[in-house]
DNA sequence: GACTCGTGGGA
DNA sequence: TTCCCAAGAGT
């Protein structure tokens, strides 16, 4: 039944909630984007909703990630580990391997460890209420209501970067971010529906994943057009604001690849904690603010500096002198070039191209 | 409230 | 090249 949505113009309030949220479910039944952990809104108005843990997987790769580099890492998970007692039942070392190149790697510890908690305390059902979803590892404020909203149509307020950027232009919101964020999930909260509130959280995402961008957003497409102070007053592309962010150090290390005469390198297993805490991973120093002499190598050897590798982290930029030596036998467990690449994060991966 | 914690793609 | 930042969580 499509109904043209009555009028409603700045500032949205609750008597103008309704119609803006009819044009934006309006507008998401004709642009959904097609995700592979997805149920769109012609299947979900049929009743069929989306695997809980399919969801609950995806939201948790998309934390601070894009759609493109979530989506390869879904399919491999969910074709290893179909259901979430199968993902429990996996090594952890599998699981941060499957992990790697990914990014943020506290979240694939975390997922495993919540997959464990639900397939043994909760019967390997999800919970539908977000303080019981918040309860599990790795999923905060936002991950609940999304679980909520969209695998048991909760009417959760849901609050990613992208219905904060909606919020922050919808009611032309000029304080900065991380300030204003309590006044952006009130906002979320008083536009959330009753009705189709799973659709209503999809639809603002992809509202600001395709119209209401960062920049140059496209107001002219927007059903939210009518309502939107900050397009009214001419604003919109400027907003949200942020917090000036600080100069990105710079740290130095080293990395030794010891290869033996089959074309296998040494690999070790980074402290559980921390940065790159559980991974896979060539030895490496400290990485320190300054460049300073060479440190001793963790085995003795004929040792050659072969280059360096730069890699930026997220608070700071590192640069790592690779040095390459053949030993033979390995002084620790050993595996493939190739293999040991795919296994570890970016930046080792890089060294071993490095190596070639 | 302020830090820590990855990566790749686009402008 | 450089900067920005994307479906945040834990401490």
């Amino acid at each position: 039944m499509q109904t043209e949505s009555a009028p409603f113009s700045p500032p949205i309030t609750s008597a103008t909630a309704a119609p803006a949220q009819a044009a934006l479910l309006a507008w998401y039944d004709r642009h959904a984007r097609a995700l592979p952990w997805r149920i769109g809104p012609a299947d979900r108005a049929r009743g069929v909703m989306p695997d809980p843990y399919r969801v609950w997987l995806s939201e948790v790769m998309l934390q601070q990630t894009t759609v493109a580099a979530a989506g390869r890492y879904f399919h491999a998970f969910t074709r290893a580990w179909p259901r979430v007692e199968a993902l429990a039942a996996a090594p952890r070392e599998a699981v941060l391997e499957a992990w790697a190149g990914l990014g943020y790697y506290a979240r694939a510890r975390n997922l495993h460890a919540c997959a464990g908690v639900v397939a043994a305390e909760h019967g390997g059902r999800f919970p539908e209420t977000e303080d019981g979803l918040r309860a599990l590892p790795g999923i905060g404020a936002y991950t609940a209501a999304a679980i909520a909203a969209i695998a048991f149509d909760r009417p959760a307020a849901v609050v990613d970067g992208n219905i904060e950027r909606v919020m922050a232009r919808l009611f032309a919101e000029t304080e900065p971010l991380p300030g204003v964020k309590p006044r952006l999930r009130a906002h979320a909260a008083a536009l959330t529906p009753a009705q189709r509130p799973g659709d209503h959280a999809q639809a603002l995402m992809d509202l600001g994943a395709t119209i209401c961008t960062p920049r140059r957003p496209a107001c002219a497409l927007c059903p939210l057009r009518p309502g939107c102070a900050a397009h009214a007053a001419g604003i919109a592309g400027e907003l949200p604001a942020r917090a000036p962010k600080l100069a990105r150090p710079v740290r130095h290390g080293h990395v030794w690849a010891a290869l033996d005469g089959q074309g296998a390198v040494w690999v070790v297993r980074r402290p559980p904690s921390g940065l790159l805490g559980g991974m896979l991973a060539l030895p490496s120093s400290d990485w320190t603010a300054a460049p300073g002499p060479d440190p001793l190598p963790p085995v003795p050897g004929a040792w050659e500096a072969i280059g360096e590798v730069r890699h930026v982290f997220t608070h700071f930029a590192l640069r790592l002198t690779v040095h390459r030596a053949r030993i033979d036998p390995l002084p620790g467990p050993g595996r493939e070039r190739a293999a040991a690449a795919d296994a570890m994060p970016t930046v080792f991966a890089k060294a071993l191209r490095l190596i070639g």
